[in-house]
DNA sequence: TTACAAATCGTAATGATTACGATAAAATAA
DNA sequence: TTATTTTATCGTAATCATTACGATTTGTAA
């Protein structure tokens, strides 16, 4: 999702452009990274002296629910990325920098024969290790 | 696992017996379910009134550390449960109670392939959703 | 049984996240 | 443009899981 669509996106929801959702919003769209809040913090500290806490938070949590971002968790922190709206896929994740790379190779269809009596609702499928930069 | 197998793993690293942590193991041997710190407290408390975060916390931790338990991230807590030590496979965990179901197909075989210049070191696949006790 | 290392207690500190009343800013209508 | 309304943000405190630590107790091996 590119800034364009999810400005748009927040727009027919209602919700309100301001110059800090602007940013934020470009912050995530410059890389295929899951980044944190406080890398956020940081990236947003210089432009905007004073951000409150609140509204790091208060975005990251609607954005991931219109859909802008997508979240995980590594290591105890909530991690965020734009959300990839394409085919449906995986991802290798770096556990240095949140560096992001795709994999088309999809488990569950074989396995849903093996769950016919559970109800499922997501699933997650994600490889950790060093990307080449960080090895 | 089983808890004899925990024991003597413990006494084998030079870990002291107690009774606290018998009943720690006790507790994850008996069902195929994560659980999370506090689910475990509350479970100590009758028996051992006034026991310490600390206790828990530290046994936890040495206990992942020695491979007696296995953990995962579920809304933003540490669950922890029993180490499966038969052949690698993956689970869905139901949401609700943590009760898990072994899945015997692991999309990493097809995978690493496409990971060549990546240093691979480990990888999550989770199924989430309601097991049919909790549907 | 003694002595030492390890385990536990009681409690405070940490760190990420959430919450909230007061204020400011964006969108909408007049 | 101005007024009005609604949403966003600020500043800061509260929360919640987890970690840390000095003091005390308990296993264990000599």
């Amino acid at each position: 999702m590119n800034v364009q669509e999810a400005l748009t996106l927040l727009k027919n929801k209602g919700y309100k452009h301001t110059g800090k959702r602007e940013d934020i919003i470009s912050f995530f769209s410059s890389e295929n990274r899951y980044r944190t809040a406080k890398d956020l913090l940081n990236y947003m500290e210089p432009n905007y002296q004073g951000i409150s806490f609140d509204t790091i938070y208060r975005n990251l949590h609607l954005f991931h629910e219109v859909g802008i971002l997508e979240t995980t968790e590594l290591n105890g922190e909530k991690h965020f990325r734009m959300k990839c709206d394409h085919q449906h896929h995986h991802h290798f994740i770096c556990k240095d920098c949140g560096i992001t790379k795709e994999i088309h190779k999809c488990p569950m269809d074989e396995i849903e024969e093996e769950l016919k009596s559970f109800a499922i609702d997501s699933h997650k499928f994600e490889i950790y290790g060093l990307c080449p930069a960080c090895q």
